[in-house]
DNA sequence: ATGTGGTGAATTGGATCCAATCTTACAAAG
DNA sequence: CTTTGTAAGATTGGATCCAATTCACCACAT
C-alpha cells in the first residue's frame, strides 16, 4: 500500500476506513471487500496502487485467503486488473473511462426511469425532496456521493427489474471515484441542483420526455466538465507512481 | 451436483465440459471459474443446484480453494447466491427474470449500436453477413448461441465504450441460459432470421431511427415469446428440486 | 401429538504451509 | 557497453488442516 492520501484532507485514510467498519461484517471476507471497495471508490486507494496480499492482510488483521477472495470479487467489479501470477492493480481513472462510465450509465439510467416513472409514489417522491435539501447541507464529500444516489435511485425504485437496478447502483457507485473532481470542477455550492429540481418536477409530473431529457443532460454536462477538467490538469491524475 | 440432465441430449454433461476444457487454463482458479460458468449458461447445471465445495473440487481435481474463488466470481455476476456459512446454489431462471434481463438488453444494446454505427466499417458489416449465414446451417445450441452473440457484438464492436461492453456481452451469455427455451418456442428454423437480416440492412444504410427501432422489436419478440412460453408450459420450470 | 432443546454430522470460513511463477540483480560472455 | 543467462528473493497459486456455523435428527417434556 503507497500512501493514504494525507495531502488531499477530503480523503479519508485506509487505515480510518478500517477501523470505521470493522465490526459491521461476520465473515473476514465481506469486511475485506466492502472495504477496500470502500477505499479504492472514496480515493483512499487511488488508481495504479499495486494491491500486495500480504500487506493486506496485516492491515485488515486477517490471513491472506480473504484477501484473495475480496479481490476476486473486485476484478469482476472492474475495480482492479488481476494478472495470475502478478497481483492485482487498482484500475486508473481517466477522462476516457469517466465517458465511458457515462455512456454506461446515459444508456441504464434513462431506462431505468422509464421503467419506474409511471409506479412513482408520493412517498417516493418526497424523499427525494428531502434528499435534494439534504445535499444543499452536506459538506461532507462520501455523504454527498451517498445522498446523491439516493436521490437518483428513488426515483428509479419502483422500475421493478432487478438486475437493472443492480447495475444503475453499481455504476453510480463508481462515479463516486470521479465525484471530488467533479465538485473541483464545477463547485461545491450550486453543484447542479438546478437539474435535479427540474428531474423532481418532470418526475411529478409524470412527463417521461422532460423527465429524460434533463437526466440525459445532466449526465451530459456532468461528463464535459470531468473531460475539461482533466484536460486542463493533466498534472492531477490520480495515479500513483 | 445433481443429474447432468440426461433426459435432453441437447444439454452436455458437466463432466463433458470439465474434459473438454481443462488443458487451456493456467490456472486452475480460471479453469473452474469459465466451466462453472459455461456449465450455468449452457444448461448443464440447472437453477436451484446447491454447489458443494467438496464436490465440485473433487469433480475438477483440484482442492478447495480455487472452486471458491470462482464461486466468489460467479456470485458477482449473479449466477449464484451465495450466504455465508450456507452455500452456494445456482439462481433460478424465470419468465420474470427474462423480462428483468431483457429490460437490462433493451437499455444497453441500443445505446451501444448508436455508439457503434457511424464507425462501423465495410469488414463488419461482411462478418456480420457471415455470422447470419454460420446460423442458417447450425445445428448445435452452444455454437448457436456464439453465433447469435457474434452478429450483435460485430454490430456493437466500434462502440468505443469498454465497459458497455463487456456489460452487453455478459448480459447476451446469461441470456444463452433461455436461449434453448426460445427455440423451443418460436422453432429452430426462422428464428428470427428476418430481424437480423432487417438489423444489417439498417446498419448498412447507417439508418439509426431504424436500426434501433428492429434491435428494439427484435427483442421485444424475444421477450413475448419467453412469456408465454412459461405461462404455458409451467411444468418445465428448470429448476431442479 | 406437538413443541423444545440438545447433540451430532455436514459444510463452510479462515489460517498455515508448500509449490510454482515472476522479478530483480548480478555476472559473464559477446 | 550491451546482452544474455542464472540465481536469489519476493509474491502469488494451491493444498491441507483446524475452527466456526448451520442443519437435521432425536430425545424429552408438556
Amino acid at each position: 500500500m503507497t500512501s493514504p492520501s494525507p495531502e488531499n484532507p477530503a480523503v479519508p485514510s485506509l487505515d480510518a476506513l478500517i477501523a470505521r467498519s470493522k465490526p459491521r461484517f461476520r465473515t473476514a471476507t465481506e469486511f475485506v471487500e466492502f472495504t477496500l471497495r470502500d477505499g479504492i471508490l472514496s480515493g483512499a486507494i487511488p488508481g495504479g496502487t499495486p494491491l500486495r496480499q500480504e500487506e493486506l492482510a496485516q492491515q485488515f488483521g486477517v490471513s491472506r485467503m480473504p484477501v484473495r477472495e475480496a479481490l476476486r470479487q473486485l476484478e469482476s467489479q472492474a475495480l482492479i486488473d488481476f494478472t495470475p501470477h502478478k497481483g492485482a492493480v487498482v484500475t486508473s481513472i481517466s477522462a476516457a473511462d469517466a465517458s465511458d462510465l457515462f455512456a454506461v450509465r446515459m444508456a441504464l439510467e434513462p431506462a431505468a426511469l422509464r421503467l419506474s416513472l409511471p409506479h412513482l409514489t408520493q412517498a417516493d417522491l418526497l424523499r427525494a425532496t428531502d434528499a435534494i435539501h439534504d445535499m444543499d447541507q452536506e459538506r461532507d464529500l462520501a455523504r454527498m456521493g451517498d445522498l446523491n444516489r439516493r436521490f437518483h435511485m428513488t426515483l428509479y425504485a419502483q422500475a421493478n427489474s432487478p438486475r437493472l437496478l443492480a447495475l444503475v447502483e453499481q455504476h453510480m457507485a463508481v462515479f463516486d471515484r470521479y465525484l471530488r473532481f467533479e465538485l473541483s470542477a464545477l463547485g461545491w455550492d450550486h453543484l447542479k441542483q438546478d437539474d435535479h429540481h427540474a428531474l423532481l418536477d418532470a418526475c411529478a409530473a409524470r412527463d417521461i420526455t422532460t423527465a429524460e431529457a434533463v437526466l440525459i443532460r445532466h449526465l451530459a454536462t456532468a461528463d464535459q466538465a470531468l473531460r475539461e477538467f482533466f484536460a486542463c490538469r493533466q498534472d492531477v491524475r490520480e495515479d500513483s507512481r
